[in-house]
DNA sequence: CTGCATAGTTACAGACCGGTAACACCCTAG
DNA sequence: CTAGGGTGTTACCGGTCTGTAACTATGCAG
């Protein structure tokens, strides 16, 4: 629960779940190494046993944060096996729930704010995964049926970005309310249209 | 140009203006004050007698950004007096041009990243500052006459901001591309509807 | 019991941070 | 000429940061 969690485990995986909470909540220049072994039950020397740098602690960090949500889209395909569209919707309303979870963005969205140096090695994997997750949703869409899948899956993925940070500016009282609204009506009118 | 900007002005607006493009490209967290006195041509000192705190330097940094955009907006005005629905489409082609002017996104989407306290005084402002943009944009899709004004200027407002986001995580070669088209068919499709 | 990998402890290095004190300098208003 | 406000300079304070060194404690495999 809090930042405090010194459940058995490797001190690896500790301080990695550690680490990526403490980015979550506090953003990453936010949080120091120090805090973060302290917090994770561990020391400063075990985590440079583990990781070389900090930077290579971020870019885990990141990449745990893409499996978790591969997860999720497994959890889709379990719930509706072989119906895209359920599938899509599934996504609509759990991106909805994310939106109402806490007041913080997109844990990548907001690595790439403040890691600014264009050779940083997160940098890297922010843009190899989000790469990856719109490729996903392109290709839900296109299986659902939808036929212009790209246009479709690039618009809902900026509305969802974009209520992310707007949860993050001015709460979740303000535009984002409107977003299930928006994207369940941008699915009806791509599914009125024809397909290819 | 660069960091290095010396034009011989009060020492104050060389500060401020300073500030502004060193919090835009490193982040907040990214620059001290150090680095933004001597790149404004000044010293320590000086920026601490005409403000008392980098916080505060950092809110008036964000007030002078929502100024500039609230020139844009009279700009508008000023080129298609009093046809709303001209402005909104100038609107959507700045948008466009702000999007591939670099890669970094909203300076106050990117501060309410960095800045996690609660009580931080930035917060105040950046919500301050999106609700009364949010206002206008609001405001302008009324006068062009569109029914439902509000749904459509949270849409274009969250597509808007993912767009930024969007440049930021992977590039303006990525879901951004479509702003214009997203922005310009909704704009089409609300017109459709039927006004209140 | 021995040996070895893993983990914890303390202390430190070197840099940078925001912020302040004390003092010298210039320019301009009177 | 003089007085004073705005500015520049230097040095410093206490704190925090990433990263390392040297050493100790623990637990498990043979």
């Amino acid at each position: 629960m809090a930042d405090g969690v010194v459940e058995r485990s490797r001190p690896r995986d500790r301080i990695l779940e550690t680490a990526r909470d403490m980015f979550h909540k506090h953003g990453i220049k936010g949080v120091g190494v120090d805090a973060i072994t302290e917090a994770a039950g561990t020391n400063k020397m075990t985590l440079y046993r583990h990781f070389e740098s900090k930077d290579e602690l971020i870019v885990e960090c990141l990449r745990a944060n893409a499996a978790k949500a591969g997860a999720m889209w497994e959890a889709f395909e379990a719930e509706f096996p072989g119906d895209k569209l359920a599938q899509l919707h599934a996504w609509v309303r759990k991106a909805a729930v994310m939106l109402n979870a806490d007041g913080r963005g997109c844990d990548m969205a907001n690595a790439a704010a403040e890691l600014t140096e264009p050779e940083h090695p997160a940098r890297l994997v922010i843009k190899e995964l989000k790469e990856a997750q719109r490729a996903r949703l392109v290709t839900l869409c296109r299986d659902a049926g939808i036929g212009q899948a790209e246009l479709l899956a690039d618009t809902l993925s900026l509305l969802f970005e974009g209520a992310r940070v707007s949860v993050q500016t001015v709460g979740n009282e303000g535009p984002s309310t409107q977003f299930v609204r928006m994207a369940e009506g941008l699915i009806v009118s791509f599914r009125g249209a024809a397909a290819v």
